[in-house]
DNA sequence: AAGCCGGGGAT
DNA sequence: ATCCCAGGCTT
């Protein structure tokens, strides 16, 4: 029975490692509280490339916590369109008016928890990051991180999970001395640019002298497999008028919360010319992948839109849109749109 | 414990 | 095609 690398060996390595590696992204230059929670719920399941552009233009237009608890929620759902899982920017919203209600964040993983939107992961980021608290932290990365150099073959999101955060924390109180900051962006580093899912480049690890991985670390973590994701066919009406195209809000809750598109609804009983909405014509068909859902989406023009099918989704507000980037609209609105205006069904169509 | 929730880059 | 990314909330 093999005994798991030293604690202390490991954080001492890492450490230095990386402060001389660490990418130098904006959130990192200056890490207030406010910095550090919008960057981390930006990169929730999101890369950082896809993040920059979004936090330089959040932190121009509100540049402190009180800014963002005191905007609008349209203002800051319009400003995350592109972004994804867009219950994050109202989970970000209600945490930054219930932190500015207590004066700002706090600085222990008790009390950020006790926020909304703040989950265990976030806590312990903004604790140790902002604060300098040694809190532990387990994101994807460092899941993958700790499950090679410890050739831990349990699952990471199942039995495996409680292990994973212990293992962080004993690097925490084994580390002197300590950088709480510098350990968890370390682990996370680590991941994000050597430990990587495949072909990872251990000849460049800090730890690469006592993990217990070796050759196998690509098939570590171990995680259970997803199942592929669920077909749903859908048609989507897009009507031109002389004060821009017409966009229907969706609920605030579920897929796609709160955003406007084009009356769109899961085909049931075929021909859209039934539905009050004059002369049709069929523009094109495109595919979105979601987490899971695979949506097939037929994008249908027409003249007039009278009233829609029940079977639709409940919409409750419409408008006349000329300027997309003013609103809430999501990647899958803006591509059905390009569809109707013959753009194809190409994607990266979004430009501010 | 399991399901839900976007979009995109890398391989 | 497949994986998976600085996750959290609901049921």
């Amino acid at each position: 029975m093999s005994t798991v690398p030293d604690a202390s060996w490991l954080a001492e390595r890492l450490i230095p490692w990386y402060r001389e590696h660490a990418r130098d992204l904006p959130w990192r230059r200056d890490p207030t509280p406010y910095r550090v929670l919008l960057s981390e719920v930006m990169l929730q399941q999101t890369r950082v490339d896809t993040v920059l552009p979004y936090f330089e233009r959040f932190l121009a237009r509100w540049p402190t916590l009180e800014d963002l608890a005191a905007a609008p929620d349209e203002d800051v759902l319009a400003a995350w369109a592109g972004l994804g899982y867009y219950s994050r920017a109202r989970r970000l919203l209600a945490t930054a008016r219930a932190a500015s209600a207590l004066g700002g964040l706090p600085d222990t993983v008790e009390e950020l928890r006790a926020l909304p939107g703040i989950g265990p992961y976030t806590a312990g980021a903004i604790a140790s990051i902002a604060f300098g608290r040694a809190a532990p932290l387990v994101d994807g990365n460092v899941e993958r991180v700790i499950c090679r150099v410890d050739r831990r073959t349990e699952d990471p999101r199942k039995e495996g999970r409680a292990g994973v955060w212990a293992r962080v924390a004993a690097l925490h109180e084994a580390s002197e001395p300590a950088d709480p900051s510098a350990l968890n962006q370390g682990l996370m580093e680590l991941g994000a640019t050597l430990c990587t899912p495949r072909s990872p480049s251990c000849d460049r690890c800090p730890w690469t002298e006592c993990c217990l991985a070796g050759a196998e670390a690509e098939s570590l973590p171990r995680k259970e497999r997803k199942p592929p994701p669920r077909e749903v066919r859908l048609v989507s009406v897009v009507v031109r008028g002389p004060r821009g195209v017409l966009l229907v809000r969706r609920p605030t809750e579920g897929l796609f919360g709160g955003l406007w598109e084009p009356p769109c609804g899961v085909v049931s009983d075929g021909d859209v010319d039934a539905w009050g909405v004059g002369r049709t014509e069929r523009a094109g068909q495109l595919v979105h992948v979601l987490t899971h859902r695979r949506l097939v989406v037929d994008v249908v023009r027409a003249e007039r839109l009278d009233d829609l099918p029940d079977s639709w989704c409940a919409y409750e507000e419409r408008a006349w849109v000329e300027d997309l980037d003013a609103i809430a609209v999501s990647e899958l609105a803006r591509r059905i749109i390009a569809t109707a205006d013959g753009e194809g069904t190409r994607r990266g169509g979004r430009r501010r």
